[in-house]
DNA sequence: CCGCTCGGATGAAACGTTTCATCCGGTGTG
DNA sequence: CACACCGGATGAAACGTTTCATCCGAGCGG
């Protein structure tokens, strides 16, 4: 009752098993009336067939593991979406993984997407290294590198030009007359954010000329928590020295910074222009909506599944797989929280 | 190389496959100077033990499935970290899947599911009753239903009382002198914002008496930009007929509604209060912080896997499963968005 | 010195598929 | 009429584990 196997329908169908293997599997090279016998058996028993045992023999499963650093930001939802897509229709399941960045936690995820077999994993990897990412391709298990440039050319990874982005908002606010900017979000390890920093630093640099034109704040965590934080810091500068515009490592951050700044009577963008990074929805929806350089979210996904399933196929109608590394350009998406042009040059 | 087996070990351990499952499962069952040559053997193998085989045998994977309505709001992430806290401490995998409100994605994860023979799955479903929820439960595998009320007495369901939800949201723009209620997302087939409605609508009528006093509004999707869309509906009322205040069937409709009245330059919450419903972490970092109904988000991932593994398991501690119902109390998290006492009674 | 017990190791069966070599009966060809 | 061929079905092997009945040898009580 529980489980019907594959037998069972054999005898109630009066076929062999390999018979009823073949409906499942290749349908045209049965007879229609064997296989009509057959397909009623397995609706009479409402037999489903057991993936574990079918890909036992195939060794690994129909089944790839997404690994992100925290599925509470909509960014990673949206590139989920973008994987599961591709992987749906290539009749994969996705196993989604969040690390919350969290070396401890990406190793658990990643030694249980080994024991399933994964066909492949696409991860954001928490450290620019990991150990068990290395683990994994040496056994063969493709990996593609997400939202991170590879390390090394033995590999597929998908990306974004963050040097660009960052300066794409930079060049933004200092064309908007903007002196004293802020990066928030510069003490994580993340690659990814310190390339962003790269790029705010050498357009201000460019522009100015002064080294103290740039405040970097560190936040603990980039999400609004460590947007807000941020802010209140900001706001406690003595005004010579605060910053008139900030650009955060992402939007979660930029949302709090924009929250704190309105909790203060600041208001945005008048008093203080905001650039967030990402491009989330919610950087349209908030109140005042978020300028923000802009990622293909559910592309950069896509492209990620596309890449792993190549390499997991071992390339496609006879072209081996080829390593790829895309890098996609960041579009700045202007928006009210940084439209205004500044007047008033600070006293200097 | 690519895949190491048990035999693989055993060989080069000098032992049986026996005796190297031995120590993979019950180390204290064989003798240490055997153990600790097998286990050598492991890691210079770099053996991993292959999930598939192991639990072909035993009928069931170590996964559990979570199936959701919308990946893309945070409620649902929210809960998902509850639900995969539990299931890690038990050794299980989660595979989170994302229906889109839509009975076919639904059916097709469900399969999935199924061909994996997860150990149990946590839903929220779409339409009342979905037969591939049935067939699931009638082949034995555990269903907890989440964010919903059972519908018979032989299941477990987790859930939060939305009629209550709906009657604090409703008394609280009441006592706030509101006497013209919008309730947005009325359309909606998901019987937990039908008991959302029912809750306001009677906590309306007790107060004013009134039949037109509540508009229901309904957008197509439970989404920021359905939000928008009814937010512009209610600005292009007439002032007489306009309300002045709405309660959201979640908070991504209030985040919208927000966004669409600020554009029009309707203040909030002076000229109109808005209430949401969930308490997503984005309600709060609002620019206009959201007043929502709150609900144990991730307790409720946490209590329906808990119920789900006890089921699973068949009991605990001796006593056989029991079917249980826990519905959660929401509560009002009252925010700027609805802060103002209304003074100007409406002209009527 | 015999028979028991017991810790520890063994080997084979079983889980539910897929795959592949084999077989069978009918048909078309020479 | 013999033969090759072919569509269609068969049955067994194999995938990598776990489990369980069995076995072995050492220690011990009688």
């Amino acid at each position: 009752m529980l489980t019907a196997s594959i037998r069972d329908v054999a005898v109630r169908a009066g076929v062999s098993v390999g018979t009823v293997s073949n409906v499942l599997n290749r349908p045209d090279a049965v007879s229609p009336p064997t296989r009509e016998r057959v397909q009623a058996a397995i609706a009479a028993l409402g037999f489903v067939r057991n993936e574990q045992a079918r890909h036992l023999r195939a060794g690994r499963s129909r089944t790839i593991g997404l690994v992100v650093l925290d599925i509470a930001n909509p960014f990673f939802t949206d590139v989920a979406r973008g994987v599961e897509d591709v992987a749906g229709e290539a009749g994969l399941a996705v196993m989604l993984c969040n690390s919350d960045d969290r070396a401890a936690k990406e190793a658990a995820h990643l030694d249980v997407l080994t024991e399933q077999r994964v066909q492949g994993v696409i991860i954001t990897p928490t450290a620019e290294l990991s150990p068990h990412v290395e683990a994994l391709r040496s056994r063969g298990t493709p990996v593609v590198l997400l939202d991170r440039r590879a390390t090394a050319p033995g590999q597929c990874a998908v990306a974004v030009d963050d040097v660009l982005g960052g300066r794409l908002a930079a060049d933004h606010l200092l064309e908007r007359g903007h002196r004293r900017i802020a990066f928030i979000g510069g003490a994580s390890g993340l690659p990814q954010v310190q390339e962003r920093r790269q790029g705010v630093t050498a357009a201000v640099r460019e522009a100015t000329g002064d080294e103290d034109a740039l405040t970097v704040l560190s936040p603990d965590t980039l999400t609004v928590a460590g947007g807000r934080e941020a802010a209140a810091q900001i706001v406690g500068l003595p005004a010579a020295r605060r910053p008139t515009a900030a650009i955060c490592a992402n939007d979660l951050l930029a949302l709090g910074v924009l929250q704190e700044m309105v909790r203060h009577g600041v208001s945005v963008p008048e008093d203080f222009a905001i650039v967030g990074y990402d491009d989330i929805d919610f950087a349209a929806a908030a109140a005042v909506p978020l300028s923000s350089v802009h990622k293909p979210r559910q592309e950069l996904g896509r492209r990620a599944a596309e890449l792993l399933l190549d390499e997991a196929a071992g390339g496609h109608d006879g072209h081996p797989h080829e390593h790829e590394q895309p890098v996609f350009e960041p579009t700045l998406v202007v928006r009210e929280s940084s439209m205004v042009r500044r007047r008033r040059t600070p006293a200097s």
